[in-house]
DNA sequence: CTTTTTGCAAATGATTTGCATTAAC
DNA sequence: GTTAATGCAAATCATTTGCAAAAAG
């Protein structure tokens, strides 16, 4: 919560401690999965003027730094949660988009290897669970009540 | 590999038959995780003039009807495979990019499930195994054998 | 002949690049 | 005082949108 923690972080990864770093730090944990745009938006509540461009390069900096960790599950925009190192994967909701963690069942990373690993060395294996969100899917049962085909192809 | 199994499967999908679309599946089976671009020029080789928006609504189409399958392992532009339904997963390699298949140890989808689904209703499971290949690490290792810069002819 | 697909042009959105300035150490 | 970070502007890259023309069924 407090910044001094976030200041040690940074230190310990060699990093400048600058304002708009703390506020990126403290928004994501305020906002996990927030996306570069919103970052900014919420990082220029806080501090008044900062540029698109350095809050791509704090999350840059800080991603590359571990402090930071960049979820990519197939959307436009890269999303980003604080790097907790613990694993986690996450669900996605194919029709709104939402998004959400889930620990995994192992905990060590990776906590799947395949059978045929090419000749890689496997740092970690990213889970993305897709589906359909409760709310969602209430709001499609609503929609089509009884109807078996949701999307009827018509072929005359 | 002959166009009548793809005029078939377009068919079959309801979709319908064109040289664009005919050449696109046929671009993709020969060169999978290919991207729009790249799977644009090779359309244009074998067909002549195809716009690009037109490759990007034939990807579209042809993944919404799953006969091609969307792949995001988070770098700047979604690649395609033919979507074969068999739930097989990715390796990444953080180096270089590679984007290697790995055939699904539990075939069915989703091959994994969370201890809390947190109310979603999940279809499957995609897994991306990250790590580096075996051409970046020997590339590191030649590199780096023991010491640091031992020439030096780039730093990054 | 009706509806889907393609071509073309322009727009959007996310992210990056280059350079001068500023602030951290 | 160095060196790393930021501000600003413009560029780039992937992808989408809107509408007229062409083609598939």
């Amino acid at each position: 919560m407090s910044s001094i923690d976030h200041t040690s972080a940074l230190r310990s990864v060699g990093l400048r401690v600058t304002a708009p770093r703390l506020a990126t730090l403290a928004v994501v944990e305020a906002h996990p999965h927030a996306d570069a745009e919103a970052i900014a938006r919420k990082v220029r509540e806080s501090l008044g003027t900062v540029s698109r461009q350095a809050v791509y390069d704090v999350l840059n900096a800080l991603s590359d730094a571990e402090l930071l960790r960049r979820v990519a599950v197939g959307g436009r925009s890269m999303q980003y949660e604080i790097h907790r190192h613990d694993n986690h994967h996450h669900l996605v909701c194919r029709e709104c988009g939402r998004l959400e963690d889930v620990p995994c069942a192992v905990g060590t990373a990776p906590c799947l290897v395949p059978h045929d690993d090419h000749g890689f060395s496997i740092e970690l294996a990213d889970v993305v669970y897709r589906g359909v969100c409760s709310e969602c899917r209430a709001a499609s049962a609503e929609a089509a009540p009884s109807l078996p085909a949701p999307s009827a192809p018509h072929t005359p």
